[in-house]
DNA sequence: GTTTGCATGTAAACGGTTACATGATTGG
DNA sequence: CCAATCATGTAACCGTTTACATGCAAAC
């Protein structure tokens, strides 16, 4: 999904400024499935708005720029609506550990050890963070995506837990 | 992983053309993890020829482009092992499907049933093609690699078929 | 005292995709 | 007969990231 098509969903679930809604790509529930930088956001935000997708008021602050909170339109709403009834684009997933795994015959024994626990104390942590996650789910739909996240991460650690002796030591291949 | 570094990664299996190169990503066991397209593959292998981390060898074909066969270089395995090395970037998942069923409750319910039934497809349709790859794996961290991606799709499907009347019928939603 | 949080924005650079150009052969 | 396979390459375009610019307040 584009950032236009993110920032229009967020913004379905209340009033955000831009800040805010980098903030909720990050830990609002979407790490999981979706990405934005400040520097596609703002952007994004300022042409919804010429094109009337989204409005703005701006509330003054004393000594930091303006807060400008946006709000979607009757427009941006049928906008996102009409996007999520398309044909949608394939899931796209990249993984630059499974990637070095692959080749884990070419690198020291140690490095895949260092690798794998990097790993998994990532999964984890992202795992925690889904859980407990600031934004508490609102609808069925957040619910269930939530939940998909947690199963997925928890399917990926009881693989590797599983699974790791394989790599790390080389010899006890075969007798698996 | 960018597009030179799959290239290098690749043919450590192997030599191979451009061509071959954009098969194997695509269904030599690499679909879950990487991409690259014809547009970047070409590019990089020319820059990576200059540059001395592969090798060519043109071979004469009747009526058809010469066969530009590629190999890779003492330098360009030790830049691939240099690079696995290296901190990792984290892995990236996008996820249109997950990102639309979030506004499960903005679309009719069949859209969903309809998703969600194309959604199930695909993936059924990504584990066989990854289970009976024609590359069989020849090391074990391909076969780790692999067998991982077939766990994921595994759980994923399950996941979706145990849960999916969460989304389908909103009504029955707080009798799970 | 330094990092983190709040808050917006721009410009250059980057990596990559898409579409196009070319064209014979094989399989359904 | 049409689609897919084989085979390489270029150029325009795209969305996005990264780095920069600015700067106070609060927490550690």
């Amino acid at each position: 999904m584009d950032v236009r098509t993110i920032c229009l969903g967020i913004l379905t679930r209340g009033d955000a400024t831009g800040y805010e809604i980098k903030k909720l790509v990050e830990d609002g529930g979407y790490q999981h499935f979706a990405e934005a930088s400040f520097g596609s956001i703002y952007p994004a935000l300022n042409g919804m708005t010429e094109t009337g997708l989204v409005s703005v008021r701006a509330e003054a602050q004393e000594k930091r720029p303006d807060r400008k909170v946006y709000s979607i339109t009757p427009q941006g709403r049928s906008a996102l609506i009409a996007t999520l009834l398309k044909p949608l684009a394939e899931d796209r997933h990249r993984s630059p550990f499974m990637f070095a795994i692959q080749f884990a015959d070419l690198l020291p024994k140690e490095r895949i050890t260092q690798m794998l626990d990097a790993y998994i104390a990532h999964i984890e942590e992202e795992m925690r963070q889904l859980r407990q996650s600031k934004t508490a789910p609102k609808t069925t739909g957040e619910s269930f995506v939530r939940d998909f996240g947690v199963t997925m991460y928890a399917a990926m650690l009881d693989y590797l837990r599983t699974h790791r002796a394989r790599i790390e030591t080389p010899e006890a291949q075969a007798a698996e």
